[in-house]
DNA sequence: TGTAGGGTTTCCAGTGACTGGAAGGTCAAG
DNA sequence: CTTGACCTTCCAGTCACTGGAAACCCTACA
């Protein structure tokens, strides 16, 4: 299988696998013309990394993950661990994200957004007015 | 104003200061031994920087809301138009965040998490399984 | 006057996970 | 034999810093 075929299959882009395999997340075969000969079970690999990166976990993680997927006698534990590390991290991310948005569109609601030029966004981003206090 | 009083007075580092000069955000006079030698207008603008920083703005956005600062005669329209597109940018990551933990929880909880092997969430990786349909 | 310690300067390299592009080799069809 | 679609490698760029090295500067203290 062709470097292409493996990209539509899997749903990874063509640079993207070479990449991996740069990284040694997976190791095709060559054929005589030096193009990358991929098995099915690189294709299976590559699929595995395609949904777990789609999950958000980083290419380490995904690395770990890879290398319990392949250990048959892998404690479930290890999994969950690091799947459970992660949803605590797209909660915190999900939490600054809300914190940011509420702010936000605070900011933009007060803002009449016309052609004059008084801005309570900006006013925000500049800070406490100096002038006034004191 | 040397670097350090304004990294503490900003919440920026030094280091970050020194790249936001290099990238031409700020433009601080030297004094006579090469110390940056920062102005109150100076101080400001890092703070500006870093409050549009920190609620997302991209370096670029930052640039743009600086000018825009900057220009007296500006209309609020045009800040507005950046914050919003800004906010529409985060609630798209919200929701695409909310997708994955949904996934991700689901996953975890139907995972025992023991010293077996078994593991749901692997499963889930390694895609609808082979050798079951055919 | 020397020195120790803190600053400061520049420059270079690395991060994460790709992506774009150039220059060249290979293959199948017409 | 050429065309065009693939494939290869390698280098550079992305974003917004961050770390570290080597060298310079300033102040305080002995």
């Amino acid at each position: 299988m062709k470097i292409a075929d493996v990209a539509e299959a899997s749903g990874l882009s063509a640079k993207t696998i070479r990449y991996y395999e740069e990284i040694g997340l997976v190791r095709p075969a060559r054929g005589t013309n030096g193009y990358r000969a991929f098995e099915e079970t690189d294709v299976h690999k590559l699929r595995f990394l395609a949904r777990a990166r789609s999950l958000g976990f980083s290419i380490r993680e995904c690395r770990t993950l890879l290398s319990l997927y392949e250990d048959r006698g892998r404690a479930s534990a290890d999994v969950k661990a690091l799947a459970e590390e992660h949803l605590r991290r797209i909660d915190r991310k999900i939490a600054e994200l809300e914190g940011l948005r509420g702010t936000l569109a605070t900011l933009v609601a007060r803002c009449h957004g016309d052609e004059r030029p008084d801005c309570p966004i900006l006013d925000d981003l500049a800070g406490p007015s100096a002038g006034d206090a004191q």
